[in-house]
DNA sequence: TTGTTCCGTTGATCCAGATCAATTCTTCCT
DNA sequence: AGGAAGAATTGATCTGGATCAACGGAACAA
C-alpha cells in the first residue's frame, strides 16, 4: 500500500514534460531525449516553509533552482546588516546564477510563502548543457533575461519618481503572473510592503500612501494584500511616466 | 615595404594568446588549441572614434565584442528621450550579453573615446562554447559578473545617499583599472562629470560638489577630469557607509 | 481569552539633494 | 583668431519623499 502511494506520488512529481511551466523555465524548447536527460539531473524538493532560505550569501554553488511553486525574495546583506532586496522570484525562474562567477553565492534567497523548486546540481547542468546545445542556449537566454530585469529595475531607481516605481512594479508582477496562467488584473503579494519598499528603495510609509493614492483614484482596489487592478491603461501611462499626459487627474503632483 | 608593414600589424593585432587582458577576458583558462580555434572566429576591429556607436538599441544580435582598448558607456533610451546609463566598460569586458534573451540589443554601446574591440559573431560563439567546455563556463563566468555589478549598482541606488555613491562609484574604477595594469590611485574619468550623474540618478551639480568637498577634504585630487586617490583608507570608509552610523534602522522583515 | 509582536496606515515635520540661475572654462568649428 | 556650444563649478531656493510619531488591526502564542 505504502509503496504503492510513493509510485503514484512520485508520477505526480511532474517531470519537466508534463510541467506546466515548461515553455518558461529551462527546458523551453527541448526534445524529448533531452527532456529526459535533463530529468535525470534533477532533484525535486519538499516542500520550503515560509521564510526558510534556499541558500545564503556566502555559501559555496551546489546547485541551481528552478521554482516549481510560491515565491522568493533574494536579497544582499551588506557589512552594516541592512538588507537590499534584488528581486522577487516566481514560478519558471531560476534561482542561482549570480553565483557562477565566484562559485559562492552572492545572494540569499528566502522563501515568501511555503514553495518548492527543483534543484539542479550546476556542475551536471554545465556538462549536460555542453551536450545539449539548446540547453545551454537556454542557460544564456535566462541569463541575458536576469540581466535585462536587474538593468530595468536601475532604470527605475535611477530616475523614477515613487509613484512611477510602484506603478512599474504592480504591472511587471501582473504580467509575470499572468504569463504564469494567472489572472493579470487580480493577485495577491507575497511579500510585504517593507520588501517592496525595500526593494524600490522607499520608505513604507510611501508604499502605504501610495497604494492608498492609487486606489482613491480609482487604479485599483487593495485589500491588505489582495491587489485588483481597474484602470489598466491609466496605470500604465503612470508607470511609463509619460510626460504628455495632461488629462490624468490622478496624477500627484 | 608597404606589405612589410601590413604584415607587421598583422602580427601586433595581438592574438588572444599574445594578449595582455588574456587573464581578464573571455579566453582565459583556455589552453593553447582552444585558444586557436577561438581566434578564427574573432574579427578585430579598426578603430571606433569617439562618440561612434558599436550596437544600438534595437538592433539584432549579430555579435557580442570584447573590448580591447579604451571604453564606453551603455545606455537605455527610453520613451520620453532620456537615457539611462547601465554602466561603463573597460578593455577585457565584454559588451552585447544582454541581447541574448531577445536576440536584439535592448541598450546602446557608444564609445566615450577612441576604442578597438573584438567582434565575435554570437553564433559561431555559441557553437563553439558547445565545442569547448572552458569557453562555455567562461562565457556563463561573465554573464554572471554582469549580474553582480547591477546588482551592486542597484544597491548603491536603492539605499546609499550620495556621498556613498560617488566614493563607490570612484573605488571601483579604480579596481578595475588596477586589474588591467593601470595605477589604482591615479586616472583619467573618460565619461563626463554628467555621464557619471545618470548612472549614480543624481544631479550633475551634486556630483561637482561632492567633487570639490572631497578634494577639499583630502581625500581626492580633482584636475579636471584627471583623479588621485590620496586617502584610500577613508573614501572606503565612505564608500561602505558604515563608519560612524549609531542608530541603523535595517529594513526588511 | 489576553497579551505581545509585527504589519500597515495616516499625519506632521524635516532635509538631502533636485532644480533654477549665473558665471567661467573647454572644446571645437569656420 | 573669434565665436558658439557644451561642460563644469558655485550659489540660492524648493520639494519629494524620508523620518518621526501615534495608532489600529492581524497573527500568533499560551
Amino acid at each position: 500500500m505504502a509503496e504503492n502511494r510513493v509510485v503514484k506520488l512520485s508520477e505526480l512529481r511532474s517531470h519537466c514534460k508534463n510541467c506546466s511551466l515548461y515553455d518558461l523555465c529551462l527546458p523551453m524548447g527541448l526534445d524529448t531525449g533531452d527532456l529526459d536527460k535533463l530529468d535525470d539531473v534533477i532533484k525535486r524538493s519538499q516542500a520550503i516553509d515560509k521564510n526558510k532560505f534556499l541558500f545564503r550569501m556566502g555559501e559555496p554553488l551546489k546547485s541551481v533552482y528552478a521554482i516549481r511553486s510560491g515565491s522568493f525574495k533574494t536579497y544582499i546583506t551588506n557589512p552594516d546588516g541592512t538588507e537590499q532586496i534584488i528581486g522577487f522570484s516566481l514560478p519558471g525562474e531560476l534561482l542561482g546564477m549570480d553565483a557562477i562567477s565566484d562559485e559562492k553565492h552572492i545572494c540569499t534567497a528566502k522563501a515568501l510563502e511555503t514553495s518548492s523548486v527543483c534543484e539542479i546540481p550546476f556542475e551536471r547542468l554545465e556538462s549536460l548543457a555542453h551536450e545539449i546545445p539548446n540547453l545551454q542556449h537556454q542557460l544564456f537566454r535566462l541569463m541575458s533575461q536576469e540581466i535585462q530585469q536587474d538593468q530595468n529595475l536601475m532604470l527605475l531607481l535611477a530616475q523614477m519618481p515613487a509613484e512611477t516605481r510602484l506603478a512599474s512594479f504592480l504591472l511587471g508582477l501582473s504580467e509575470r503572473l499572468n504569463q504564469r496562467g494567472y489572472a493579470a488584473n487580480e493577485f495577491n503579494l507575497s511579500m510585504s510592503r517593507g520588501d517592496i519598499a525595500n526593494l524600490l528603495g522607499m520608505a513604507v510609509e510611501t508604499i502605504s500612501r501610495l497604494l492608498s493614492h492609487f486606489q482613491e483614484s480609482g487604479l485599483l482596489k487593495v485589500e491588505r494584500k489582495h491587489i485588483s487592478i481597474l484602470k489598466l491603461q491609466e496605470l500604465r501611462q503612470l508607470a511609463t511616466h509619460c510626460a504628455s499626459n495632461p488629462a490624468n487627474t490622478s496624477q500627484v503632483s
